[in-house]
RNA sequence: UGCCCGAUAGUAUAAAGGUAGUACAACGGUUUUUGGUACCGUUUGUCUAGGUUCGAAUCCUGGUCGGGCAACCA
């Protein structure tokens, strides 16, 4: 059944790997840090991970990695576990960085023994100066060559709260004049006299990224940390630590990050988005956001397979939103039940179908399902709303659906004809009269007409209401990262439509947050977390093609 | 004017020296009580110049283009 889809290029590595007895069990690991919430770009990162360990056994630590008190919230650590579970994954070991302070301090502590680290007392300006720019080399600073005595004394200090913030920092002491910048003598720990969301003010001093991420990879024997592009250059160094304090060597394998059209993915950005009001919220259902599009209805299902479908490489590229919205429309259209919903209405009138009679028809409720997805009830009366780009006083060519003196079949009822309409004084048409064939009911048509068009109803008399948003992109271009100018510069104006009043078929008055549904010939929706029994909300995840808006153009 | 990474249809991604394939998108058709779905078909590609080889998307050299690197961020 399955289809074997090609290895890339990190499945290669760990096959290859496991294939030559390099490692007995494959550990990786999610590294996030507790500074946001996590988005699709986070989900891929996310899915290529646990998919590993799902893959070729092993297993996934979930790894905050917290070194930057000022930036972390407990928070973030709450919606990201959470996000990470609703896209079905569990990891083994919940860790956190920081619960590798001591063992990090006491790595430093060995660097600084082995005269590879030192006390620095230079200030930011006079360290950057020194470190030379990409073309020309740095140079060593006064206090590089400080004792192994001064240096252990020095940052024993740092540690004790004996320094204000900025006053000294600790270096690793490797090669000013390295053509990679971060050989040049890194910064490993910096003093911040902060609260940490979990150690609390236990610690001044925090270390820095670069001294922080290989040694915690080491300690959990990770064997393959991967992580993006921007992080190349850093391997060097990463390798460095692990040998010069020779502990357990995890490697670093990088890909690239994925970018999608018509958003940002930076969490500065996304987070700009969110101060400046742009949008409501980390979950507002325009955001790229894992919490963003489960609010919109998209599913984890459609999510990993989008994460499978992009693949996994080095070249950087700018995934269509199309795909997205393929995947999602493909686990949908097998998923979710079909309903009757008239978002711009106007009412049509059965003339021959007797006043206050009233029908209760059957609809299957998913076609796409083996079992059609069991039926529902569906009350039929004389007067209907139908959608009012149904009907078209002057028919264009190739029209199927309401015109004067033509016909069409109201979905799961009747074949109706249209005989008359109204409009009002300013030319809009208000009300359309149509003649019935009774015997043309469905599932039982002996009518022997056929016609093109099937459209979808609601009876006015049973319709009941709800507020349906319905999204675009929120930008107008397709990479706002790379115009000119501001990226708020192109926000897309129009990325949200609210009707107020839609009119829905009583089945989904009892819909829940849990379903979804497909409007026919509209698109699939679910209900939104500001629902309530009174006022139902709906947000549309996605439209349905449209073959026939395509060909008006 | 340094170092590092990369370059295959519109967008992604395969082809490990031997038929350039797949998906999405686009376009056309068949089926259809959703102008949906399903199915069928069409268009479009190896950055460039050399070299190695019987044979190069793949190996080598030069060039071009894109991205990253000079946070006490991750």
């Amino acid at each position: 059944m399955s289809e074997e889809r090609s290895l890339n290029f990190i499945e290669e590595i760990i096959e290859n790997d496991l294939k030559v007895g390099k490692y007995e069990t494959l550990v990786t690991r999610f590294p996030p840090e507790p500074n946001g919430y996590l988005h699709i770009g986070h989900a891929k990162a996310i899915c290529l991970n646990f998919g590993l360990t799902k893959k070729y056994g092993g297993y996934t630590n979930l790894r905050f990695d917290d070194t930057n008190p000022v930036t972390e919230k407990t928070e973030y650590v709450d919606s990201q576990q959470q996000d990470i579970k609703w896209l079905g994954f569990e990891w083994k070991n919940e860790l956190y960085t920081s619960d590798y302070f001591d063992t990090l301090y006491d790595f430093a502590v060995t660097l600084i023994e082995k005269g590879l680290a030192y006390v620095d007392h230079g200030t930011a300006d006079e360290i950057a100066a020194l470190k030379g720019t990409p073309t020309e080399p740095g140079s060593a600073s006064p206090y590089r060559s400080r004792s192994i005595t001064e240096n252990l004394e020095l940052f024993s200090k740092m540690k004790a709260g004996d320094f204000e913030d900025g006053v000294c920092i600790l270096r690793a002491k490797i090669d000013m004049t390295s053509p990679n910048m971060l050989m040049r003598d890194p910064i490993i720990y910096r003093i911040k006299h902060a609260e940490h969301h979990r150690t609390g003010n236990k610690w001044c001093i925090y270390p820095m990224y670069d001294f922080a991420h290989g040694q915690s990879d080491s300690i959990e024997e990770i064997t393959h940390s991967i992580c993006t592009l921007e992080y190349v250059s850093h391997r060097e160094l990463y390798d460095w630590f692990i040998e010069k304090l020779e502990i357990f060597p995890s490697k670093q394998y990088e890909f690239a990050r994925l970018n999608l059209t018509y958003t940002v993915m930076s969490k500065r950005k996304l987070l700009q988005l969110v101060n400046d009001g742009i949008v409501s919220g980390w979950n507002d259902p325009r955001m790229p956001t894992i919490s963003g599009l489960r609010r919109r209805g998209y599913t984890p299902e459609s999510i990993r397979e989008f994460c499978e479908r992009i693949g996994i490489a080095k070249r950087e590229n700018l995934i269509e939103l199309s795909l997205l919205e393929f995947c999602v429309r493909e686990h949908l259209n097998k998923t979710s039940n079909r309903v009757m919903a008239v978002l711009d209405p106007i009412k049509l009138i059965i003339t021959n179908y007797p006043e206050g009679k009233e029908e209760t028809l059957i609809g299957e409720n998913n076609p796409e399902a083996e079992d059609k997805g069991g039926t529902r009830e569906i009350p039929f009366s004389s007067e209907l709303w139908i959608e009012r780009e149904d009907f078209m006083e002057e028919p264009a060519k190739k029209w199927f659906r309401l015109a004067p003196g033509a016909m069409v079949r109201l979905k799961n009822a009747y074949i109706v004809k249209c005989d008359d309409f109204r409009k009002d004084a300013d030319g809009n048409v208000t009300e359309i009269y149509c003649t019935y064939i009774p015997e043309s009911k469905s599932g039982e048509d002996t009518s022997e007409i056929h016609v093109k068009g099937t459209i979808h109803w609601v009876s006015t008399a049973h319709a009941k209401t709800a507020e349906v948003r319905i999204y675009d992109r929120l930008f107008s271009v397709e990479s706002p990262d790379s115009e000119d100018g501001d990226f708020k510069d192109y926000l897309n104006k129009d990325s949200v439509k609210v009707i107020k009043q839609a009119y829905i078929e009583p089945f989904l008055a009892n819909a829940d947050l849990d379903s979804r549904y497909q409007f026919i010939r509209k698109g699939y929706y679910c209900l939104d977390t500001d629902s309530t029994p009174e006022q139902l909300v709906f947000n549309q995840t996605v439209g349905l093609k449209d073959a026939w808006a395509k060909a008006k153009k």
